[in-house]
DNA sequence: CTGAAAGCGCTTACAG
DNA sequence: CTGAAAGCGCTTACAG
């Protein structure tokens, strides 16, 4: 429960006063060299650390960063946080994880998180409606808490942000489709509304409208076993030669459920995905794919919050951050 | 930064003080129930909650929980975490993740949570060495901070663990295929030896000694692409009818190299594997597998912990916990 | 460059 | 049942 030595025996054992154990520790500069030194090997061999909830309280800076999440085991959500953690571990900041799956505990939640005296926020969370969304957004700003949104969408030029541009990966992929030739061209979405899922559609229905062609949006839940049972009730002779999913699970589902009534892929029909899992290197065939480096979205996302969190200078530059995205063909498609 | 309103502010309002106010939110029975009331009208109104840096300084209790892993984007510490959360979510307890990647930086990440003053730790790391994971058992327990391994097999009859008992879950999968008829039956492990794969193993060499066959492990890396490249070489006319994996990945490249060298699944070679995650449903067949309760561990050592966290009864019941598996038949094996 | 003192926002014996 | 006071382990003006 406790780690039994504290500043004031540091202090007793090096002579010193507890003001300059602490600026050796915070502000070495403003302390002479020499007993810097001497303070440095007195902590050394107590194994002094400074207790982070007192440090916390006296200074108000708890040097721990909250993440707002909806669900940890989403391989994207996983996967940013791991880029977070990096990034926060070279930082020396602590990571705090708060999860919202409904929108009944958001200002629950919420107040959690202020309590808890966090020194920034990243909102991983996608899955909450806009006024929700909103809600968020104006308890950490009363609360004068930075954050950044990460890999979620969000209009308001003022809020920091880092995501990659995914309606133009969608019309990017639906582009090359349609220069393979393809013209039945499916989108399948999830029946959520997430925000990044939106703007996919419309990336797809843009490169559709462009081309002639109609674009089709076909829904289905997330969870694997139903989307199966919707996939089965979409072949009822549809004609269809590509479908594009916004996830790697619904397009291997997709394209398993193809395969077993009869469809060759990608002669008969091609399929692409998001994200570049290791779904889509397991799927057989491979799977053509938008590479979305989930990794360092969070990287980034933790790395412009360090920046927000010491406003020693107004100017942090852009923090409106879109990471490039490539496209990567594999066997699903020609 | 801060949550403006303090305790002064509501005894202010409410004419009571400081110590009242503190009570009614952490002993209420020791106070008046009419002055409850109004203090807790005062509270609401004013909006007020706690400083939870404050109260830990106070109280020496930080109503957090620290969690130990290796790597957040394995699918199966994520679905832990997912337990965990859920259930420290209904007790109050903030989460704080640590990772340690190498063992080179045990005795920092050690001290930080320590000097974190976490009232608990959950231990998720199963790739650290014997010699590292007992040197954080014994910072642990000089802090008297109470830990739970969770999914780590320790032998120490002392620590706290959940996990399930991965050598009769080896044992029996290979039982269920020796009973099938397959004599010639791969173990595919992993070349990091992970304390549940060590498990596994013996478990899985056990069973095929006991039918007078030989054991044969293959072991691989966890990287998918390597894994593509050893199973093809793999593949030299050896005498095989079955393969059992100690991961899904591992399982599903295994299959599809052996599906493309014209092999047939199950009917040539059977395949199972540990975990049941979503790439056991998206394969193609789908996997046989051991259901491994990888939430329900998370949940469940989260629980043990806060009995042991909570030390008024000294009889906190069995403290070494194993969960039940159960093996789901599908048709990569007959 | 260093120290004495106040303060961060709570909790908890100790009195009454 | 309630309040005054000390204390949790630090940091940071303020003096010197």
């Amino acid at each position: 429960m406790s780690s039994n030595v504290t500043i004031y025996d540091v202090a007793a054992a090096s002579g010193y006063s507890l003001a300059t154990i602490s600026r050796v520790l915070n502000h070495p500069e403003k302390v002479k060299p020499a007993t810097r030194e001497k303070v440095l090997k007195v902590i050394e061999e107590l194994g002094y650390r400074p207790n982070m909830v007192a440090r916390g309280l006296a200074s108000r800076k708890t040097t721990t960063v909250g993440i707002i999440i909806s669900d940890i085991t989403r391989a994207s959500v996983a996967e940013m946080i791991g880029g977070i953690m990096d990034i926060s571990d070279t930082y020396d900041y602590s990571i705090k994880i708060f999860q919202i799956h409904d929108e009944i505990q958001v200002k629950d939640v919420m107040r959690n998180v202020v309590a808890e005296q966090v020194d920034g926020v990243l909102y991983l969370n996608d899955e909450l409606s806009e006024a929700a969304t909103e809600e968020i957004k104006e308890v950490l700003k009363q609360s004068n808490i930075p954050f950044v949104f990460t890999n979620v969408i969000n209009e308001d030029k003022n809020t920091a942000s880092v995501a990659i541009d995914y309606l133009k990966a969608a019309y990017d992929m639906t582009r090359t489709l349609i220069n393979q030739g393809k013209k039945h061209i499916y989108l399948l979405s999830t029946a959520r509304r997430y925000t990044v899922n939106i703007a996919k559609e419309q990336g797809y229905i843009n490169a559709m409208q462009e081309s002639g062609l109609e674009p089709m949006v076909f829904r289905t839940s997330g969870e694997t076993s139903i989307n199966e049972v919707h996939f089965k009730e979409f072949f009822q002779n549809k004609p269809i030669d590509a479908a594009i999913a916004v996830r790697n699970s619904i397009a291997v589902s997709f394209m398993n459920v193809a395969i077993g009534k009869g469809y060759k892929v990608p002669e008969d029909i091609a399929v692409a995905s998001f994200q570049n899992t290791r779904y889509a290197v397991l799927a057989r065939p491979k799977l053509t794919c938008i590479d979305i480096p989930v990794y360092d979205i969070g990287a980034v996302a933790m790395r412009l919050l360090t920046k927000l969190m010491s406003k020693k200078t107004k100017d942090v530059g852009n923090t409106k951050i879109i990471l490039p995205h490539n496209i990567i063909i594999r066997n699903s498609t020609n």
